[in-house]
DNA sequence: ATAACGAATTTTGAATACAAAATACAAGCC
DNA sequence: GGCTTGTATTTTGTATTCAAAATTCGTTAT
């Protein structure tokens, strides 16, 4: 670690940007679920502060639309509708499209390797059919492309609409068929990344989130048609 | 009007979605410019209001990354800097081509009226050298296009990333042959549209907006260059 | 029994109060 | 004079308080 490292200032922060950070997780790993109601007073007394910066952390949650306000009535965790997914995968996409197209420009042969091993262990998950590490894998290397871009806007964006859908957690239960296909586009994922193919991985990713939005439809239809 | 829109719940606002809309606008209209620090307490005068709520609407305007906070130190216009601008316009343009795409298939007869006209009258603008109602028609037109696709989650996300490079207003300086050439690409634009044409109109939005980087980044160096 | 009304309670929105931190400023020192 | 150091003032973060709105629940009337 150089004097610049150990020199730069503390990080200090405020309770609201703890309590952002703190409620998203809530949210994404499901403690609060979609549509269910935020008991302010409870959250507040659970975390030891006041009503003001569980407020002012609740407004920063709304305004990334994991969470919805209702003037006089507080705050639930957004539930998204099928008409609202159908907006946010195709944004999404276009994104990873991006992500991928820049990755391919500026990702380190050493970032390739972790990417590819990555890869491999999730494959391996598949075979075995172990769906929540696949899951994890699957991620990680979405992440890894994200960050190999070094476009701190496109990283944001791109988080905080994946965060919203995650609350939701529907792509839990694919059909056989579905994550076989999903595993293949992971095959040419890779296989573009490695040759740095801008087009044809920007092409994968971007129909690899249109299909992944297929498996939600049918989740949700058969969801909605009684379980 | 039919029942359902005059017996639809009366819109009530709090204070602070209020002032999230004021301040917004403060900064975008310039009345607070880039890198200025934001006086809390005399903006709580000015509109009449306690801390509270102004507090939490300069939180959700970090969140939007219009304004910064420093802890213990306050709020600030978010001051971009060129590398910042370098990642928003790519996400930008990604976010228009898609727009571009979707409007094809979706916008009506009577809004690509709405677009040929807007576009002629920015035409006339140009001619006449008004810069000023020139870019009113030109955002305009985007505007148009982005309705035109009734995805509220890429109007939502293209538009938090338009307000963001609004704040700092570059483009009110084109020399004559950029204009000429923007002119030009917007002739395309709407013949594209015209033609439903997705593939084409999505191509030509993003050079579009990768042109008008271009623009802002001469403007930035010949600022930096003192003038 | 059920629906409708109204008072009591809880929850929410906003203002105020208070403590901690940062800034401004003045006195002393080289 | 310029730089440090300590103190006063202001600003910021959080807690508390207060008023308005919503919810709950018991009562009454049908």
């Amino acid at each position: 670690m150089n004097l610049a490292e150990q020199t730069r200032p503390i990080a200090r922060r405020t309770l609201h940007d703890e309590l952002v950070e703190r409620l998203r997780a809530l949210v994404t790993q499901g403690a609060l679920k979609p549509g269910e109601k935020i008991p302010e007073r409870e959250l507040c007394e659970r975390f030891g502060v006041s009503r003001t910066p569980m407020r002012e952390a609740l407004k920063v949650l709304a305004a990334d639309g994991l969470v919805t306000l209702t003037p006089n009535r507080g705050a639930t965790v957004t539930q998204l509708t099928i008409e609202d997914l159908e907006d946010v995968f195709p944004v999404m996409g276009a994104l990873e499209a991006l992500a991928g197209e820049i990755a391919c420009r500026n990702i380190t042969s050493r970032e390739i390797d972790r990417v590819r091993d990555l890869h491999e262990r999730m494959v391996r998950h598949w075979q075995a059919g172990e769906l929540q590490p696949y899951f994890r894998c699957n991620q990680q290397i979405h992440e890894a492309i994200l960050n190999a871009t070094r476009n701190a806007t496109l990283q944001a964006t791109y988080r905080s609409l994946s965060t919203r859908i995650m609350s939701a957690r529907y792509i839990a239960n694919m059909t056989p068929e579905r994550w076989k296909k999903a595993v293949a586009e992971h095959v040419d994922i890779l296989a573009a990344l490695e040759a740095r193919d801008e087009g044809r991985l920007a092409a994968i990713l971007r129909d690899h989130l249109a299909n992944k939005l297929e498996t939600v439809r049918e989740w949700l239809t058969r969801e909605r048609a009684g379980k």
